[in-house]
DNA sequence: TCTGGGGTCCTAGGACCC
DNA sequence: TCTGGGGTCCTAGGACCC
């Protein structure tokens, strides 16, 4: 993709058909939505999303954020104000978020010439090729279809750079006024709202580095934009004066779609904190045979495998133990047998009597494709040893497709029940997956 | 009692080589 | 003995994102 931003300015538009446009399509308040798509009752109240083991808040609606709930809340601070039912929970449910994400998004690609996705509730469009006036319009259409065919509010930003779709994107999600769009594709429209955006709403510029900031009187983002390169770089780093000339119309931050993750981590705390290694290693295998699938999944072998456990950081009055051990295998893999016998070594390094541990997961890294993995001279396992772990995987993966093991998960996400160990006691049914009757037995 | 999970990129510093 | 200086690789930690 080749972008100026001086044609912008200098030569209107005649160079316009050379100028990236992004569109950043971003759901709003997307866990809280997809609960209220299917239950209407939910609209219109303050309602919150929380997070694994009903642990904190990760969504709210408008009113939650009206009423001053943080993200990131611990659940059980809202006690009084979910008891007086002036707020509504729900325990998240990962899987109607990414079917519903999924509709999202293929409405979105069938729109636009491409597309990258960001995040499971946002992604940018490239309006290469769309004549100007047709953006706005063809985006309005986008917010409504998506709205009447999935039930999810969506609002999009255009602008020539992704930092700046960002700020725009804030703005149509603020303003009514917009009806979910907001143009920002020259200097003049985008410096007015820099001036009104508040330094720490900037896409890049995090919780540490805002009150710096701050402090050198930097307040909003035309604060930021009006000091001189050199300062952002002294005090930012490079990563600084990227976000610091995307905000000036100059695109710095690349399409790049990692096709392949280069680490994949799977952990979760427990509801009950785990005091003996044999439960434990269960937990582990678990960890190491998710990472295994995902590995398959994209396509990839994992040269590395690594373990890490943690005691409950706040309770200061037990003792504390982190372990992270990490080791590299012979050549790189991703049946799951070998992992998990990996994992499972990692752990039983690592194990200490006497603690409990809250949390742990498992990490692959160093990952390559899975055809292009080199068979390592002091490889401990036989070509024909591991292509037989590998069909047996391959074999695992088709049957955890076919319904087999889905429903067993599934069952276990009834209301209340946390037989993974996993706490949801707030959990709406998969109302938009084919199994979803299954669930409605209470 | 109860505080998520999964990623990326950058930088500084140590080890080692010539 | 002098203990320089550039390059590379690795690791840990920091910061950010959703």
């Amino acid at each position: 993709m080749v972008f100026c931003s001086a044609n912008l300015t200098n030569f209107g538009e005649t160079l316009a058909i050379f100028v990236t446009v992004y569109a950043l399509a971003d759901c709003n308040n997307f866990f809280v939505s997809c609960e209220r798509a299917f239950q209407p009752e939910l609209e219109g109240r303050a309602v919150v999303v929380l997070s694994n083991n009903d642990g904190c808040v990760v969504a709210r609606s408008n009113e939650a954020k009206a009423m001053d709930i943080a993200m990131g809340t611990p659940y059980f601070k809202l006690g009084k104000l979910v008891d007086s039912g002036r707020l509504l929970v729900r325990s998240s449910n990962y899987t109607l978020y990414g079917d519903l994400s999924h509709r999202v998004m293929n409405i979105l690609r069938e729109a636009v010439p491409d597309m990258e996705v960001y995040s499971i509730d946002e992604a940018f469009l490239n309006l290469e090729g769309i004549p100007r006036e047709q953006w706005v319009p063809l985006c309005r259409g986008l917010v409504k279809r998506i709205r009447q065919w999935v039930g999810i509010p969506v609002s999009i930003g255009i602008a020539p750079t992704k930092t700046l779709g960002k700020v725009a994107n804030h703005f149509a999600k603020k303003y009514p006024g917009y009806q979910g769009v907001c143009l920002a594709d020259t200097p003049d429209k985008w410096e007015k709202a820099l001036k009104l955006t508040p330094i720490g709403d900037v896409w890049g510029i995090g919780w540490r580095s805002a009150p710096k900031l701050q402090s050198s009187g930097v307040n909003t983002a035309a604060d930021f934009t009006a000091k001189p390169e050199a300062w952002v770089l002294k005090h930012m780093g490079i990563t600084g004066v990227r976000t610091w000339k995307e905000l000036q119309g100059i695109s710095c931050i690349e399409d790049e779609e990692p096709e392949r993750r280069q680490s994949i981590c799977t952990s979760r705390s427990f509801a009950e904190p785990i005091t003996t290694r044999d439960e434990l290693s269960l937990r582990i295998s678990d960890f190491a045979g998710i990472c295994a699938a995902k590995l398959r999944k994209d396509g990839s072998a994992a040269g590395e495998v690594a373990v890490f456990m943690q005691t409950n950081r706040f309770r200061s009055d037990l003792p504390q133990y982190y372990p992270f051990l990490r080791k590299r295998l012979p050549t790189a893999v991703n049946n799951t047998p070998e992992i998990v016998s990996a994992a499972l070594a990692l752990m039983d390094e690592a194990w200490k009597d006497g603690y409990a541990y809250k949390r742990a997961g498992v990490l692959v890294g160093e990952t390559v494709p899975e055809d292009e993995v080199q068979g390592a001279l002091f490889d401990s396992m036989s070509p024909e040893d591991r292509d037989r772990e590998n069909r047996i995987s391959a074999i695992m993966d088709k049957v955890n497709r076919s319904s087999g093991k889905t429903l067993l998960r599934v069952a276990t996400q009834r209301p209340g029940h946390y037989a993974d160990g996993i706490r949801r006691e707030h959990c709406s049914n998969l109302y938009s997956t084919d199994w979803s009757e299954l669930l409605t037995v209470k």
